[in-house]
Order: structure tokens, then C-alpha cells, then sequence
DNA sequence: CTGAAAGCGCTTACAG
DNA sequence: CTGAAAGCGCTTACAG
């Protein structure tokens, strides 16, 4: 299967031309009769020529290709972010380079990527320091970090970072709630102290209290992010004794707990009670009824990091160290107006 | 940030030996006294340092790192099989480098991967010929390729492949609803001649035709893989004169989306209608009900084909090259035995 | 407009 | 048990 490789010397000496000529050529470098360049080029098509990566690198420094350091590839989450990634990386000709942090992989677990493959390195960090500080530090390139979820990204004081805005989403939900006319909203949380979570609980409690609406203890209930408790908890709120006639959960694949949680007892979204997520992740617009929710912008955060990247890379002065990327309000179908017959008969009209 | 890079020579001096020695030692190899290595050792710890990438790989050849190329990272299919070619890579010792093939990238769209940067490569291809055969033909390195989504998997003579056993797999879903009593059993499929779906489908009337019921095309709607073809199919099948009792769904997503429709007219999942779907996703236990599937063995396929590739990059003939991994029947809760009554009162039982 | 030389950081035979 | 030399395939100054 291996067929030789090929080197820039073999094209060099079809060309019957030196090396050099044959590398300013690869890199459209200027200074050269185009019909130089033509017969090169000829020679490298013929050939099937490509640029051994690994010795470009350690020739010029230069490698044209970016490093992305993520968790897992296990969440649609970490994907759309790289999407945003890649596209602007491919608009800025560079290649891309994914790597995982595993458990337990070689020293510093970056991988291979902090060991001179790219020439930046863009760290998704969804879970609070999955890396440790030491590592961090001793990375000898540049480093941009999007979404650090944690409260103490100022621990991180060596790497510009891309966040979403988490707080104004949560408000802007619980204002699109409160202006449909609900005043009962139930809230699925998060355990932990993911600071993404609290950020959105913080929203949520001050969503109501801007509105002059006392907060209700009973009306928060715990998830942990998956669709099971986020079923779960819609049940706790749906059997309390005056349930809520809106519910925002901090997460979409929560707010599909929720859903069906609704509708297996028997009530109907969003006529019996309005449902809004946040994050819209792609299924969020699949599920039936599509959902209303807080969009992230996961692919504007990985365009931004990127070019935040480029930019450190080229040596250029970051604009800012700390770019909060807006987050905004996605109205589908599975949010409406307060019903104005009340949700168990017996139970008086709010 | 760039903390400047620690070289081999850095350490040599040091540590007042040669920088053969510490490449011995790096490298764990034989022939040194103990003392030596550690002193050396000691050295590497004081002074971060790490191997250069790219200098061993052009050096030695052996870069200790398998490549993963897919098509994007958008799917949670394609995250599994890279889960199971991280674990085997792990306990092998081997590091991971993904990356994706886009559309407008450089030459030979393999991004850096098969440029001197991995010993090896697997490429995920679950779309028909992602890559051109002249691309792949001219891979100067060891390459395996997962789930080869093509009727055409001959085309593709110069590599091993690894694939599920789609046709089984759906064999056993059927005799999983016949064997519940079903006999009206509708199909959702996929639009395309992915050969997936196809072999999918040869299962579903080879089932049917096996235990004596004749095909009725009505029962047979095309969708394409998401939620809301899923929900529209089913929409179709539940309307028809004497709808289906249970329904085959191609693939997961498409099951989701059958269940939703199924409760949004107003019945019930498996009580009424039994579902069950094929690749047994993440998300195919937390949903409600969960999913009776057939599951793909994703992880497997992943594991597979990396132990395959391992062999191959250490000179070892192949034991075979058209590997077929089994699928399996998972029972959860959405399907159960043919109801007594029938669904639609006034329709006589069957 | 083109080329000969040096060197990037490592490893591989080969000596001692 | 340890080391000096050559070379992997490229690029970067520097000449001409």
C-alpha cells in the first residue's frame, strides 16, 4: 500500500532545478518566471507531491495548521463549536487538528498537539479546568480558550478566552416568558457548580424578582443535563399542588425531558404549558414541538476564538482577553400565551 | 505565553551526557544504567520537557500516532467509533490525531494526516465515497477503513474495512415484532442508495416474506434519517386505512421522531404501537419510552478496525479484509406483545 | 531570478 | 554501557 513518498530533492531534480526553487513554488513565494513555476508545478502534479508536514515544521516554524484540544468528540456541543472552528481556520488556509484530553495519555496530556504540530492551539474547556494549571502554563504556543466554565476563569490569567453571555440569555427567556403572561415558571437546573449553570439560575431568579415576582423554592428543581432528569424533574413540578404554566430549562436535551414528561401526563405543549431551553442545539428545531430556546452561539464562539488565535499567532496585540459573545432568543412552537382556563380544574384561575 | 521550547540538548547538557543517552532513555530503551536513567530522567522532570513531534517523526519515522479521518464531527454515530478508536489507541499507546475532509481544502483533501504525521490511518466513511479513489489509492501509509457505506466495497480492493451486519441486524429486529405478534409492520427508510439503509431494508421484506406475509408497499415511506422525516413518515403510516401496529424505523433518529407522532395522535408507545429502531445511539435509552433498537456496534467497529491497523503498521498480514461485526437486539420499552384490541375502534380486529 | 549551505530536533546504525 | 556522525525533508538567510 505504501507508496514511496515522494521529495521535494525528486521534483527538485525532474525539474532539473535546486530545492529551493521547488519550495518557493510549494509556498508561492514571489521571485520566480512564471515559466519556472509552471514546469515545477507540472512536475509536482505528475509526481502527486505533498509537503511532508512533519519536516516543514521543523525547518520553518511554520505549519499551517491549528490545534483544537477538546474533552470528548461526545457532545453536539463541542462539534458545533469546532464547525465554527474549522470554517474560519479553512478561510485563513489553515488546516485542523483535533485531539482529545484522555485520561491517561502521555505527559501533559495535550496529545501530540503542544509537541510542535500547529502553530496554535485552541482549548474547548466545557468542564471546569479539565486540565490542570501547570499544564496550561508550560504550553510553548499560543493558547485561546473557549468557553471556560468556570468561576475562576481569572485563574486562567495566560489565555484570552471566547464565552457566551449566559446570564443575559437566561434573563432574555424568562422576559419572553413573563411577557406571554406566565407568572408561575418552573426551573430545571443543574447540579454542581458548573458556572455555565449558575450563571443561568442566576437569570432566572432575577428574571422574576425584576418583574416584582417573590421566587419559589419548589419551583427549582435539580437536573444534571440529561433528557432522564430533566423528565424527571418536570414530573416533581408537574405534581406540585399548583404547578407552573411555564418551565425554562437550562439545557435543550433537558427541555426534551421536560416535553415528555408533559405530555405523558397528559398535557399539551405549549397550549397547556410552555417549555424554552437554552443552548438550540440542532435537534432543537427537530423535535416536535420545536423548541423555543436561548441560542448559544457555539459557532460564533469557535469563529471567534479562532480568529482571536490567528491573531496571537501573527503576533498581533489581542483587542481584548475576555470576548463575551451575545446569546439570543429563538421563538418556535413550544412556548405561547398563559391559558386562561386554569391547568387543573379545581384550582383556581393565578 | 510561548515558554521557550526544552530541547533534547537542552537536557543532555544538563545532565552531563550525550543526547543518544537521552534519547535511550526517552525512548525507553535497553543498555543503560540505572543511574543514568534516572539522573536523566530527573533532568527531563526539572525541565518540562517533551519530545518534538515532528523531529522524531522525521528522525525515526515512528511518530506513535494513529490518524482518524471523518467526513465531519457532527454525528454522534461517527463520536462512537472514534471512542472506540481512542480506547484501543490508548492501550496501545498510541496517540490520536483527528481530522476532518472539507470540501475546499489543499491537495489530496486528507488534511495533514497523511503527511508524515501518524504511522497509520483509519478513515470513517459512512458516506458513499467521501474521498475519491485516487485520493485514497495514493496514501503512502498503512490504511483501514470503517463502515465503508458503499455497495461498492470492492471498489476499494487496497484497503481492509470493517462494517456492521446491517442485513442481520434488521433480520433481528422483525423477528423481534413477529415474534410479539405483529403482522402489519410498517417501514420508515431512507431516501438514497446508501447501502446501509438498503441492506436495512432487504431485512425488513426478507423478515416478512420469510414468515409468510405478503409486502404491501403502503406500508413502506421514505424518510431521511432525521426526527421530522421520521414524524412525517409515521404521520403518513398512521393514516393510512388499516395502519401498522408496530413500525421499523431505519434508524434511530427516525424512531424519535415515529414516537412523537405516534403520541401526538393521541396513542400510545408500545400499548398501541410498538417502535423499535437500529444504530442504538446514546440518546436511544434516555428518551421515553426508551427505545428497543438494534444496536451497531459502534465502539466495537472503532476497536476493530484500530487493532486491524496496529497490525498492519507492524508488518502483520491482515487476518481478513472485509470485517463483518455483529448487531444486536437491545429490548427496552418501546415495543410490546400485538394489542387484543384493535386501534381504531370499528376496525376489526386482525 | 536562482542556488549552495546551514540547521530545525530528533533517531539510527556504527564505534568504542 | 555510552557517544560522535550522518541524515530525515524541509526552510531560512545569504550570495550571486
Amino acid at each position: 500500500m505504501a507508496s514511496e513518498s515522494v521529495t521535494l530533492a525528486d521534483v527538485a531534480a525532474q525539474a532539473g532545478v535546486s530545492k529551493m526553487t521547488v519550495s518557493k513554488v510549494i509556498n508561492r513565494k514571489p521571485g520566480l518566471k512564471d515559466s519556472t513555476r509552471e514546469r515545477v508545478m507540472e512536475v509536482v502534479e505528475q509526481l502527486g507531491y505533498t509537503v511532508h508536514a512533519s519536516a516543514r515544521a521543523l525547518a520553518g516554524g511554520r505549519t499551517e495548521t491549528l490545534g483544537v484540544l477538546v474533552p470528548s468528540l461526545y457532545s453536539q456541543y463541542l462539534s458545533e463549536i469546532i464547525r465554527g472552528v474549522d470554517r474560519t481556520a479553512l478561510k485563513a488556509g489553515m488546516e485542523l487538528l483535533i485531539s482529545t484530553t484522555r485520561r491517561s495519555s502521555g505527559p501533559r496530556n495535550t496529545g501530540r498537539l503542544a509537541q510542535g504540530l500547529v502553530d496554535g492551539l485552541l482549548i474547548v474547556l466545557p468542564d471546569p479546568l479539565a486540565l490542570d494549571e501547570s499544564t496550561l502554563r508550560s504550553l510553548p504556543l499560543p493558547v485561546v480558550i473557549i468557553a471556560p466554565n468556570t468561576e475562576e476563569a481569572d485563574d486562567l490569567p495566560m489565555f484570552p478566552t471566547v464565552d457566551a453571555d449566559h446570564y443575559t440569555g437566561a434573563r432574555l427567556a424568562m422576559d419572553h416568558l413573563l411577557s406571554l403572561g406566565h407568572r408561575r415558571i418552573g426551573l430545571i437546573s443543574r447540579s454542581g457548580r458548573m458556572s455555565h449553570s449558575l450563571k443561568r439560575v442566576s437569570g432566572y431568579r432575577e428574571g422574576l424578582l425584576t418583574a416584582g415576582i417573590p421566587l419559589d423554592p419548589e419551583l427549582e428543581v435539580e437536573g444534571d443535563f440529561t433528557q432522564k432528569a430533566g423528565f424527571d424533574a418536570a414530573r416533581t413540578l408537574l405534581n406540585l399542588r399548583v404547578p407552573p404554566t411555564a418551565i425554562f430549562a437550562v439545557n435543550d436535551v433537558s427541555a426534551f425531558g421536560a416535553i415528555e414528561a408533559i405530555k405523558d401526563h397528559g398535557l399539551r405543549v405549549p397550549e397547556d404549558i410552555s417549555v424554552i431551553g437554552f443552548d438550540d442545539i440542532p435537534q432543537a428545531s427537530q423535535v416536535y414541538p420545536p423548541l423555543t430556546t436561548i441560542r448559544q452561539p457555539l459557532l460564533e464562539m469557535g469563529a471567534a476564538g479562532t480568529r482571536l488565535l490567528l491573531a496571537l499567532i501573527q503576533g498581533v496585540e489581542a483587542v481584548t482577553d475576555r470576548l463575551i459573545v451575545p446569546t439570543e432568543l429563538i421563538v418556535r412552537s413550544s412556548t405561547g400565551p398563559l391559558a386562561a382556563r386554569p391547568i387543573n380544574p379545581g384550582t383556581p384561575p393565578m
